[in-house]
DNA sequence: GAGCAGGCTATACACGTGTATAGCCCGGAG
DNA sequence: CTCCGGGCTATACACGTGTATAGCCTGCTC
């Protein structure tokens, strides 16, 4: 009690080590090695080990905690979905690290990447619904692939993006992406205003191509 | 000439070192060992130093031949775009190695994923060109951005679906991909054909906000 | 105050990696 | 036939990685 930092760092040691290893991982990417994450949160590398068992681990463990943080951070700002445009961009700007472990998972394949894209599918599913009702968005004909498409090509986006420089801090990359001056955002605005094609021909021929062939489903 | 892909193979063993890297990196990633590419081609690892100096150069050569195999391809098939949407869609059915290999490049981060982004960049405004002349499609404010954000966007989720299970060959996931049956089209045509929102409420106030800083030019 | 338990560190080990080096082996020239 | 040259291989080295093991050292208990 005398010295609660030292205190609380020894009750949370785990957690600094876990803290450290997801700021490493969204910096570095998850082939920071296990020393860095050491270096980084002030233990050695044997005490990850001890802790956490194997680095596969403690992954699996940045994994869910960095989906409940968002997931909570997403919960409390609910309430205030002022800006559609931004509600259907599954990001908000705040917790840049979080953003950007996310985005990596994404590049990095695996289950992880699956379940935040699950997670990103499932919020936006509630702010569309919300601005279909209102009358503000299109409905669609598949609700469901046109979520999964949004968030894959959106987050998909941003990965690329991020890729073009992976050196550039989290915080600096939310921000690029973020800014209102982003060369994304024109396009975006008429593409989802104005559409892209000036007739509708190409829909028409999936349609009746589709309705013709009715019962093709694909069930995978 | 009695067999002449084995003379061939003698005839080019740095050759057919760069097209087993190809594919071994297409297939297993970028992490692909030295060994694994050696074995694959047929000779011993220390060869590929012997031919290339290093691994990096080897890449480099694989990225520049990628790129160049992928611009000649397209350079043929560049009489046929009868279907405009696959147009949009940078890339082709044809070589799904090169493909893959791309994208694992996109997702890979450096100058190869940013050269082959320029290249498709290139490609799509040739199309894009024609179909907003021929009135086909909707001219945009800002051409150049669009171009990039629709590659972007494309390619990154095609990323992305990909890195959801990267252990799928690249003949399967382009089969996947390009299939008529895959769930984006459908939501992709409808966002083309009808847009997303029902007003123009967020392109005005975007567009009336921009004109008010006019000068907010960011070149960078 | 002595003893002890456990979080924590330091060291070491096994392994895979890229790369350098010495030698083999086949083809061709004198 | 001899010799030699270079594409090619086999071996080895240095390094970084994740992980296991033995010991320290602080703080708690009796």
């Amino acid at each position: 009690m005398s010295d609660p930092k030292t205190v609380e760092a020894d009750a949370g040691a785990r957690e600094r080590i876990r803290d450290a290893a997801i700021d490493c991982f969204a910096r570095e990417g998850f082939g920071a090695s296990v020393r860095a994450i050491a270096t980084a949160a002030g233990v050695s590398p044997g005490l990850i080990t001890h802790h956490f068992g194997s680095k596969d681990a403690l992954r699996a463990e940045c994994d869910v905690e960095v989906l409940g943080r968002y997931r909570t951070l997403k919960d409390d700002a609910v309430d205030a979905p002022s800006d559609y445009l931004r509600g259907l961009f599954p990001d908000p700007g705040a917790a840049p690290v979080l953003v950007v472990y996310m985005i990596r998972a994404l590049g990095a394949g695996g289950e992880a990447g699956r379940r935040f894209l699950d997670q990103m599918v499932d919020e936006l599913r509630t702010v569309m619904k919300h601005s279909v009702e209102a009358g503000i968005v299109h409905p669609s004909r598949d609700e469901e692939a046109r979520l999964r498409t949004f968030v894959t090509q959106g987050m998909g986006g941003m990965l690329v993006e991020f890729m073009s420089d992976p050196g550039a801090s989290p915080e600096a990359f939310v921000a690029r992406i973020m800014s209102p001056a982003h060369e994304t955002l024109l396009p975006l605005l008429e593409l989802y205003t104005e559409g892209l094609f000036t007739t509708s021909d190409l829909l028409d021929t999936y349609l009746s191509l589709r309705s013709t062939t009715p019962t093709q489903e694909t069930e995978d």
